[in-house]
DNA sequence: TGATTGTAGTGCAATATCGTACTAAATAGT
DNA sequence: ACTATTTAGTACGATATTGCACTACAATCA
């Protein structure tokens, strides 16, 4: 039976995660060139670190966003020439995302320009406790998904 | 200097942290009225905390959002009763929020019905485990103000 | 093979966020 | 007091997110 001192600490622990969100999102998108967005950063790193070659809508489950959002994001990044749109050959409905050699580059180059910023975490996080934070983190992450697949997709 | 896996670990810090900010935003949502997002009731539950009768700029600085965003989602709540604009006798500029006792229920209920999903947390992280975790969470929240704050505001 | 059902993507409309430019009012400097 | 600057809020436009409806294609089934 959960205290109100419990249902507060939960409280104020989904709210500092929402404040840091949307400040580590600012500091990053500071560094982006300008009218780039976190999403755009994230579709092109996701190519990179999962696969490219996916489907717009794979990429909308995997982003939990509505196909439409996704097919938004894709067709920016692709007006940018961060990616490219090829025919499914193996499905006439669908098409797939291809990185260009831009778009590897435009994910170097962002890494490479937050990397002082990450860097200075370890000012007020030993080690240790960064290891903690991010296994907590996961624990917390991993449980809402299963919370959420329990329920409904957020497509069709 | 920070080593890669230094980075890789800080990265994935931020990672998680946007996407639980994602996850819980949707859930929380889900209990609110339809069409009601995350923000209204935020803002509502600021004044109840903070204080009423606050300026449409000094709480676009608390949300640190623009004063136009602010703007919108001020009318927003007032369209739904929530909060009232009056004139501010002390300057003529400026209008002070005030919330209705609609707005007080509403927060009221919007608690309430949130409450249950709040306290699962607690099936998968310890007391003491939630202590540490908004514990490291505040430090972060405060360092990444602080380093904003020797940058730039955010609006005029 | 033809009809039904399901899936991938897009077009459109509604709302949210936010920058620029503007008006009105307060304040500072002379 | 008069002018210049600053501040509070709004109007407007641009982009992002998202739901609904639609088309095209695929898969299933009779």
């Amino acid at each position: 039976m959960p205290t109100d001192d419990d249902l507060r600490r939960a409280f104020a622990i989904f709210n500092e995660i929402g404040i840091l969100s949307q400040l580590s999102r600012a500091a990053f998108e500071a560094r982006l060139p300008d009218g780039v967005l976190l999403p755009h950063f994230s579709l092109i790193n996701h190519l990179v670190r999962v696969a490219d070659g996916q489907t717009p809508l794979v990429m909308a489950r995997a982003f939990q966003v509505p196909k439409t959002t996704m097919s938004h994001m894709v067709s920016v990044v692709a007006k940018r020439g961060w990616v490219e749109l090829r025919a499914n050959p193996k499905d006439g409905r669908s098409k797939r995302v291809w990185l260009t050699p831009a778009g590897r580059a435009f994910r170097e180059d962002a890494i490479a320009s937050i990397a002082p910023d990450l860097a200075t975490i370890s000012d007020v996080l030993k080690p240790q406790a960064q290891d903690t934070l991010l296994h907590d983190l996961q624990t917390l992450r991993e449980f809402l998904d299963a919370q959420r697949d329990g329920e409904n997709g957020s497509d069709g």
